[in-house]
DNA sequence: GGATTGGTTCGGTAATTCCGAACATCGTTT
DNA sequence: AAACGATGTTCGGAATTACCGAACCAATCC
């Protein structure tokens, strides 16, 4: 049946697993120790054993104390929960949107968050009838300070964090288009505050020309940026601000699904 | 330092929540294997062997394969946590409004769930001065057929469930005052649904009086029941249509609390 | 007060898990 | 293009690790 192979699986993490179901099951009340190693069909210590682990971890909290003393699930898993809605909020809503875009504009678009101090990918949209492989790997980590989502994302973070990411990470030249000179960069970003997207024009690769536009959360913090891209040579300079308030626009519709205030998004 | 024995740990389980961690800490875009083993300072076969469990239950997912895999936290745990703050959500604002009841009352209060087919109580405030000592364990299973709390949420759960409930728990006689007879009980459950408050007339215990209304979460379903208790000989005939009416608000006001919809508490 | 249930501690055993190394695959760079 | 480097995956062996059973406390129930 399951040709999943149990050699590469750790039975007392397992264990660990099904025992936090049960406490789910179990409700409020909680269980007791014996019930928990009952249920399990594992020894009373074993069972102990686990427990006071992921107690210690605060994945699982205890009532009670010396006899009849109750077990149920922990602060700490809420915690991680909370992470993981956030997670799949972002991820869920901008797929949707970015379905949208690229149907729009017949464009590739992505995702990034920020990872200070670089961008990062976190999902994709291929155009349908895409002449070139963008090889955009997901999870790839990305300069800042020549692409769209990276100028967008600065152009929307506060001037110290600015500064502080390109101390660390630097202007290094990927193309003879990049923006290797802080004061050069800045004027850009200013630019992309007031239009409400940036523009990569050939500053990460040869040919390559990308508009991008920030994304805000409900705490009106910026979160990360969608963009889309294609060839330099099919886009004419007209297009540009057409394509760059559609971003614009699409951006803001994921802020506002994710329950940002209408404020976040407007000029500064 | 830590007196805590580590004798009483599990090692596996602790790397494996070490790793759930640190994929929090990572966010949506993940890690990889290398970098989680590298992270921990484990070898790279015993990180895989943990996420492959944990890929089983579901609680981290996977993103890309072969090559340049990522692992980020699995849905599983959004379902954890949700249990953990819902279960969190009753116990506080139950605590809070308990505190109340009882400073208003002068009595015990008591919140209870439902554990079918008995119910089971979560949360305890005593009476500031009580005479006697009322043996309230938290987590003790208690039959509904003769309790405050239980007729409440009899009043409140389907007919289906009701039926199935009394068949196998049956109505066993606990004092001379016990109802075990299913068309009183019946009867009963009638005038509780129009009063909105249950009571139980040294049906469970000799001299011992309660009085009950049901709570219902967001979903407008019943999820338990808040209680008072107090000697019969301290509560006049005529004190108790007005206490009914004082648990039945402040019931009230947990649901509303909950999130439930006005409609959940109203008459049916 | 005895009997029963539940939690905690301990020692020994062997099963479990850990590691290192080798293989397969892919991306990058020379 | 081809070699290199990095990554995920598989395997065998070694011993650490975690499991169990039993005994020891503590508290409840009869």
């Amino acid at each position: 049946m399951t040709a999943t192979e149990d050699r590469y699986r750790v039975q007392s993490v397992e264990r660990a697993f099904v025992l936090l179901e049960a406490l789910a099951e179990a409700g409020p009340e909680g269980m007791t120790l014996s019930d928990l190693a009952r249920l399990l069909g594992i020894s009373k210590s074993s069972a102990y054993a686990i427990l006071q682990t992921l107690l210690a971890g605060g994945f699982v909290a205890d009532s009670g104390s010396g006899m009849s003393r109750r077990y149920r699930l922990g602060m700490a898993l809420a915690r991680l929960g909370d992470v993981v809605v956030s997670q799949i909020a972002l991820r869920d809503v901008a797929m949707t949107v970015m379905r949208d875009l690229t149907r729009e504009t017949g464009l590739t678009s992505r995702v990034a968050v920020l990872d200070e101090p670089y961008a990062v990918v976190i999902a994709r949209v291929d155009a349908p009838h895409s002449t070139v492989r963008f090889t955009a790997n997901l999870g790839k980590r990305e300069h800042l300070h020549c692409s769209a989502v990276g100028k967008a994302m600065l152009a929307a973070l506060p001037e110290t964090t600015v500064h502080e990411i390109l101390a660390t990470a630097g202007l290094p030249e990927k193309t003879a288009y990049t923006i290797t000179e802080a004061p050069a960069l800045h004027a850009d970003l200013a630019s992309v505050e007031q239009r409400g997207y940036a523009i990569d024009d050939e500053e990460d690769n040869e040919g390559v020309f990308c508009v991008g536009s920030a994304i805000f959360d409900h705490t009106a913090r910026c979160v990360g940026a969608v963009s889309v891209t294609g060839l330099k040579l099919d886009l004419p300079a007209w297009r540009v601000d057409q394509l760059g308030q559609t971003v614009r626009d699409h951006a803001a519709q994921i802020s506002t699904l994710l329950g940002a205030p209408a404020t976040a998004e407007a000029a500064v």
